[in-house]
DNA sequence: ATATAAATTTAGACAAATCTAAAAATTTGT
DNA sequence: ACAAATTTTTAGATTTGTCTAAATTTATAT
């Protein structure tokens, strides 16, 4: 398997949900900053490895052989973020990119060790569940801020986007995974909300609260 | 900077002891388990880079420029070798494979934090001394147990030969680094040495001693 | 000193992963 | 239903890193 392999069969899985759905040529090109055409060839190598199910102009499915593969790429990616901030003190904003790279280190003890140094955790510091060994992903009851009706109490477990900017919007406004979160309502309008975080009143716009995962109480 | 490059410009400061001598193709091949001719592809597109000085059938040797990232790639290398041993309790002789792969992630801060994470060490598990950030190596004064005089007492402070089967047959033996090492006696014949290891008589193969490293005391 | 051996380079090929441009298949709109 | 738009694939080229086989240069040995 190649980093590049790797790669693909990450999109396939992130585009098809899970690995359930198919995923089109052009949607996996868009995520991988590619042209279709190279998806097409590489298409071709991993359906001839067995990877994924594959058949010309009907989209792209994971084989579960290329399921289980990008499980653990992603367990490792999901392990390594949590080593960058907990271990060496990077920010949540921070930890893509070098996960990036990480994540295709071949060593299943390193691996294990790590999960181990860092407790089993479960959930990564953007909130995104970490698959365990044998590629289970622990089912998570989260829904996104801007879904839910008003007045509900919650926790804020996760975010949707992880981009930098997003969460660093989070930091300025003191807004961690964690916090409590309680709806007190919302504008018709905009479908912006105010709420109030760990007590405090706060305005949220609806960009927002629909990249914020929040678990019910 | 491709992992390939890396790791010849890492292959070229080895054989150059430094990266003082000029280097001959074929040693680069040897080292690199590889073809002369790939050799001379590469070098000619690391001379290119102004990496490396290299004249047709002169050899090479490193640039300043060269060796200060053949040095950065290493200090990369024994950073990651120290952590698998101090913070993931791996074996002196599972290091490397899992340290070739880690030296190649590019992040300034990964490495200064993991630096940092360890304490500052100086020198990796098998006892080469690791450069510092400026790409200064800490000059040791070491010497190889075949070549020291009768009776110096001295402590083992690192091995030549950093293969998995000598480094098991010192863990089999109970020598590590750090223990006090007295020179008893030479056999004449084939060099095979009378020691004290911790004060324990040990017996050592020729083989042995020039493979281990020792500082006087 | 010169033939032979060894080391090195060149030439041409290949696989992986990508690209552009053009062709083919599918989907969409009316 | 069928023309237009969109999506997908094909064909051919490029880059990196490698290889084999042949040619060239340097070193060695009598």
């Amino acid at each position: 398997m190649t980093h590049s392999e790797e790669n693909y069969l990450k999109a396939i899985f992130h585009l098809s949900r899970g690995g359930s759905e198919a995923v089109s040529t052009n949607a996996i090109a868009r995520q991988m900053k590619t042209k279709p055409s190279s998806v097409t060839d590489m298409v071709r190598r991993l359906s001839e490895k067995g990877l994924v199910n594959y058949k010309k102009y009907q989209g792209v499915s994971l084989s579960s052989e290329g399921r289980t593969l990008a499980l653990t790429v992603i367990r490792k990616h999901r392990l390594w973020e949590v080593f960058l901030v907990e271990k060496l003190e990077f920010n949540w904003d921070e930890v893509h990119e070098v996960a990036e790279q990480l994540e295709h280190i071949k060593s299943e003890k390193l691996i294990d060790k790590l999960d181990e140094l860092l407790n089993f955790p479960k959930f990564d510091p953007h909130g995104d569940p970490i698959p365990g060994k044998d590629g289970k992903l622990p089912s998570d009851e989260k829904h996104l801020l801007s879904n839910m009706p008003l007045d509900t109490e919650g926790i804020c477990v996760g975010v949707k986007d992880s981009s930098s900017s997003f969460l660093k919007y989070l930091d300025k406004n003191q807004i961690a995974l964690g916090d409590h979160i309680e709806l007190v309502e919302r504008e018709e309008f905009d479908h912006s909300l105010h709420v109030r975080v760990e007590g405090r009143p706060m305005y949220l716009s609806h960009q927002i609260a629909s990249n914020l995962y929040v678990k019910k109480l």
